[in-house]
DNA sequence: CCGACACATCTGTCAAAGCGTATATCATGG
DNA sequence: CCATGATATACGCTTTGACAGATGTGTCGG
């Protein structure tokens, strides 16, 4: 679990996550890094158990999963809440924001479906 | 500092000393492994700034050091709660516990320098 | 001073994980 | 079906970190 949040950019995808279900396109154009890349650490947090994911059509869905064990939700939740001091995180935040409103300034796609908000 | 919590052993270095100051001679002797291991992986708390040192004498004291950030410093707590629901970790404070009373039974030593409580 | 002891660091080896590039899978529209 | 778009995996390379074993550093007692 420690390995699967020992790397910055499995953090930036996790805080993008929280409280949403995001597209795997919006990360690519989110975080402006390869589509390889991003997929592969999207695979590493979902074999970590902490992400899930949902096929839709085309399209692939990923969300937090809440560890089954209490001390690591907790731990989770903590690093979570930490992002909230992070102003690199609190831009991919924005960004995903505008990018739900506008989606053609950043993305390539023709029609990527918006990020939907999660209960807790 | 996720890096730092991504290994077993380190792990277990961080609940021996949760609310103590141990000596590094009660580590080889209660986790049963190499010195050089041991202290190898000491360093890498201090680098990390997760441990701090003291030096008494010919022994060397290390306690936890609280992150400076305080997401971090969250993150580390709710990481040492998380140890009250695993066995082994247990296990060894219990041994710690023991060592403490009956040093000759765990320690190869003279005379090692029992562990001290700490504040918070 | 000089061993002896406690601890730290260096060496080489190996496995794990990161990256970019190329390619495979899977679903959809025509 | 077949081409295309969206995502996943494979490959080769490089870096990092874990380990064992050997050696270095620092302190104390005689």
């Amino acid at each position: 679990m420690f390995a699967a949040l020992s790397d910055r950019t499995r953090l930036r995808l996790l805080n993008l996550m929280n409280g949403r279900e995001v597209c795997v396109c919006y990360f690519v154009g989110i975080l402006g890094q390869s589509q390889p890349k991003i997929s592969r650490h999207l695979a590493y947090l979902r074999r970590a158990g902490i992400a899930s994911a949902r096929r839709e059509g085309k399209w692939m869905h990923y969300r937090i999963r809440r560890p089954a064990d209490a001390g690591a939700a907790a731990i989770l939740e903590a690093t979570l809440r930490s992002f909230e001091g992070d102003r690199e995180m609190q831009a991919d935040v924005a960004r995903l924001s505008r990018a739900c409103c506008q989606p053609q300034r950043f993305v390539t796609l023709k029609r990527a479906p918006a990020p939907a908000r999660m209960e807790g």
